[in-house]
DNA sequence: GTCCTCCCCCAAAGCGCTTTGGGTCGTGCG
DNA sequence: CGCACGACCCAAAGCGCTTTGGGGGAGGAC
């Protein structure tokens, strides 16, 4: 059914049944009402690429994926996020589509993306500091907003982000309070700017207290569960080990776990770990007084914010770039406990 | 860039410039190599819209997530599996739509799907048992392809599916010849399709050594963490707990272990665990001896192959279904040991 | 009666591409 | 020489929609 055959049936001109049925003025609410009814009962739907092909828009947003072809890796925030994004969309109106690109060329895809116009717009994600993409985007003049930001960059775009240095500065803050002296850090790829800011907040805390930080006690890597395992069995078998652990991911959390358990230790009591949460809806960490002490913040409802971000800025071009810090609750659990050296020394 | 000026640049028709560019034969070599020196000098793509609306392919895959309102759920599974499907689709030049869509109406949401036009075809995750969806794409004639199969219809269909009854089914004969007698199956939703085969494997094993099933120990839910530690935990307080674990997720299965530990209880000595695994990226269960012994296939793989298969099929729509067994590896790691028991009656 | 407004509605152009159905050469063959 | 046939190329139609730019008719004001 299209809306020849449509228009055909109720003996009207495609332009009225088109006008009618997309809200315009120039129609009698009679006839309006008619066209709406057969169109439910046809089952009628524009076809979507004529449309787009018509208005200019394409009612679909992109989120590019890069593929690393050495090491194929789904962040599993990622699903998270793409869900609440993809909540947005829906409600809208909007489809989203997903471009897995080889990382070499991720310059070249966008400007393909801009040329092919099956998109209105892009959300970019995991941006590095200084990220390219964001001053590329802005030339092309394909609309975008970013999950994250990019130090070093002065440009204006639109941006949501959690406040990662403030949250891993309190939470380091916190492990401070409790006695801790020796606070390793389990970090993400710090070129990576979520990751970077969090080595900031940690790094600020603990020069507040007149420390500095040990370079041997921070680590950065892809958040998976194995690094979180491998790099706390190494702290865990040093001279003089962390009495608490700070963590980017709680997935590299559980890693971590696993590390203290077998080494005989019982986490909160022997040592405290921190860790950061998106509330991956598999991952759970709540309930009454939830496992792990953490700094929470939404992976989802961080894309249905930036979607919506997005979105608002098509509609409205030329209002100024929209701009999203979330700050992250710091949630105390069963994880963190008084630093044991402190005991002893008493 | 388009079309048009291309070729008033280049001083042909449009029809000229898109043979070239198409690889037809009423080209010559010379103009040929002169259109696409050209295209790739002005960055030229044609636009996707219009392309498709001429040719009536939309060059893309469609996804429907669906999304239940009561409970956000986002399969991690489902990341590595589009990713591989991406991945397929990348490089045979489609894009990847993802509708998230109220479950109540998924059958609309198909509808809509084929009337729109957006999409040449479809993937269909979690099946459930006699699931409605397989007939009614059929009638609609949207190409598609089943992520596991389901039981109780006899339509042809295309799938690809893990064989997940034998892969349980020797799970459960693997923890049996260790002596292991009261084996609990922390299992997803058995209305969907896996879930109902992999009860199955687990059964018919048992029945093989004349044990009935212990309703008692077998539980059924949203494979989540916090799923995997309620389930285990209450099990482990029982009076006559089991001495092993088979868990249809390395996510559920953290939980399990949470609890083993909660317990005070050794995992591989007191208790065994033996868990499917996707094999995802940011939980990696392998290295020389994988933590847990496990039935092993990976979700990025199927997503290849069935995006592979879909895509197949667009291009031979006469050519009878296609369907894909893969059999899950046994995987022998270290969460696995003799039954206590059987060591206590020695 | 005439003119002007509204109110509804429509024909046709246009979005950027593919594809049909010719055209125009030049060449080889009888 | 004339004809058939390839080899190249092109104009125009068409994909299914939106939107421009009217146009007819009813009603009101003069």
């Amino acid at each position: 059914m299209n809306l020849k055959q449509l228009s055909s049936i109720l003996g009207l001109s495609q332009t009225t049944v088109s006008r009618a049925l997309n809200g315009y003025k120039d129609v009698s609410e009679a006839t309006r009402l008619r066209v709406q009814a057969a169109a439910k009962a046809h089952d009628y739907r524009p076809n979507t690429r004529a449309k787009s092909l018509a208005t200019g828009r394409a009612m679909a947003i992109g989120h590019v994926v890069p593929r690393i072809s050495t090491h194929a890796m789904v962040n599993p925030i990622f699903a998270d996020f793409i869900a609440g994004a993809g909540e947005t969309y829906s409600d809208a109106g909007y489809e989203m589509v997903i471009s897995v690109v080889d990382a070499e060329d991720e310059v070249r895809a966008y400007r393909s993306i801009k040329a092919r116009g099956s998109v209105d717009g892009v959300i970019v994600s995991a941006p590095r500091m200084n990220d390219p993409r964001i001053a590329l985007l802005n030339d092309i003049g394909l609309p975008f907003a970013v999950h994250g930001r990019a130090s070093g960059l002065d440009l204006p775009y639109s941006w949501l982000d959690v406040n990662n240095r403030r949250a891993f500065r309190r939470a380091t803050e916190f492990l401070l309070d409790l006695g801790h002296r020796r606070i390793a850090l389990i970090n993400g790829i710090e070129a990576l700017d979520f990751a970077h800011r969090r080595r900031l907040g940690y790094e600020e805390a603990l020069r507040d207290r007149g420390l500095a930080a040990d370079p041997g006690l921070t680590f950065q890597d892809e958040m998976t569960e194995g690094y979180g395992f491998r790099a706390a069995r190494q702290l865990l078998g040093d001279a003089d080990p962390p009495t608490a652990f700070l963590v980017s991911s709680i997935i590299c959390t559980l890693g971590v776990r696993r590390a203290i358990d077998e080494a005989g230790l019982t986490i909160g009591r022997d040592v405290s770990v921190v860790t950061h949460d998106d509330q991956l809806s598999y991952l759970r960490n709540d309930g009454e007084v939830p496992v792990f002490t953490a700094t929470r913040s939404s992976a989802r409802e961080a894309g249905q914010r930036l979607a919506r971000m997005l979105l608002d800025r098509l509609d409205t071009p030329d209002a100024p770039v929209a701009q999203q810090l979330l700050e992250a609750e710091l949630i105390i659990g069963r994880s963190t406990g008084p630093a044991p050296d402190r005991m002893k020394s008493r």
